[in-house]
DNA sequence: GGGTTTCTTGAGCGATCACTCAAGTATATA
DNA sequence: TATATACTTGAGTGATCGCTCAAGAAACCC
């Protein structure tokens, strides 16, 4: 009896990611999404009930497709030459709809007004961390980095270099590839 | 034959570039600066002409006491001390609108849509970016840090540290006292 | 005090915001 | 083919956006 939809609702919210990453939250309108998205506003309402409903979806699905992108790394390199790899590979994507992070971006736009999506960012930024600390722990049992550092604290520095590299691949006139390869260099020294 | 303005000018701009910093380009409206400035429309437009008018000088007066902050700590400790101290400086302040920088902040949230005062916010952290590569040429010449780095490549990994710590200073959970700690202790190694 | 000039006031402008809903259209089953 | 069930359409909602401007109030000169 029913209709099917005439997208894909995957790459729609794909594509709304992209927008909503490259613009944020503010400056992405609904006029916006609906050309992007070739919807009309009652499609729109009818598939994702909301503007918020929506950038929540997208949040998460980029919070995922990071993790993944990292978990590929290490099955095909190892923990230390993901690590190593991850942060050239976060800024050199051409296509990609911003440099920076999107989740610092909305976490900086959204966290003075106390809004969900900022929680909400803060969470995933949370959980990259938490991946990036299992990755130092194994490093240490596998000895390829020393046993006096709490995994935790270098993870912490590490997304924290991260997140500073991507807001600096952002500027122009910055070579951003060459922070990347000093950040690379960085674990070596561990 | 003048009338006096009932207000001070350059307070009136401090209070502007706190709620700027804090809420961001969007997320300040001209209710919010009526509120904080106690300022009725007319006033406002008198005074300052625009919304983007304001915001631009109120970044202006964003940049200019932060290098003045980073002068008087190179003018009291010397260089190195200075760019040991500056991080922790740039994140302790307990009453700031905010722990990250606005001018990555700007950045990040109008580069998209290649607004004016995203090029000017990108200028003002080429600026600081020269400041730190005066210190660092300087301590070369004082024989502090090795001869064999480059100045600017030095404050280019130092301001992308910066701005990754204020980010991070931001999130909540996060002990960002700790890296910058680490940053000051990185300089040592130089 | 009268006259001039500047500052302040606040109602209200058109534009845009996120969003709704009744009507129309296409696809399924019976 | 008839009917039921989505999905699509787009004009239109009230609210809020940045901003204007005519009128009134206050401070200066003479």
């Amino acid at each position: 009896m029913p209709r099917k939809p005439n997208h894909d609702r995957n790459e729609l919210i794909a594509r709304a990611r992209d927008l909503f990453w490259r613009q944020g939250w503010a400056g992405t309108s609904l006029k916006d999404l609906e050309a992007v998205l070739k919807m009309k506003p009652g499609s729109f309402y009818a598939a994702f009930g909301s503007k918020e409903a929506l950038f929540e979806i997208a949040l998460d699905k980029y919070a995922e497709g990071g993790a993944e992108r990292l978990a590929e790394l290490v099955q095909a390199h190892g923990p230390m030459e993901a690590l190593k790899r991850y942060p050239e590979l976060a800024i050199c994507r051409e296509d990609a709809p911003a440099k920076a992070c999107m989740l610092s971006k909305t976490l900086l736009e959204l966290q003075a007004h106390g809004h969900p999506l900022a929680k909400r960012a803060s969470a995933h930024l949370m959980g990259m961390e938490e991946q990036f600390a299992a990755l130092f722990a194994q490093m240490q049992r596998d000895g390829q980095i020393a046993a006096d550092h709490d995994p935790k604290s270098l993870a912490r520095r590490y997304q924290s270099d991260l997140l500073g590299l991507r807001v600096s691949a952002e500027r122009e006139g910055i070579d951003a590839h060459a922070i990347a390869r000093e950040i690379a260099e960085g674990l070596t020294r561990l």
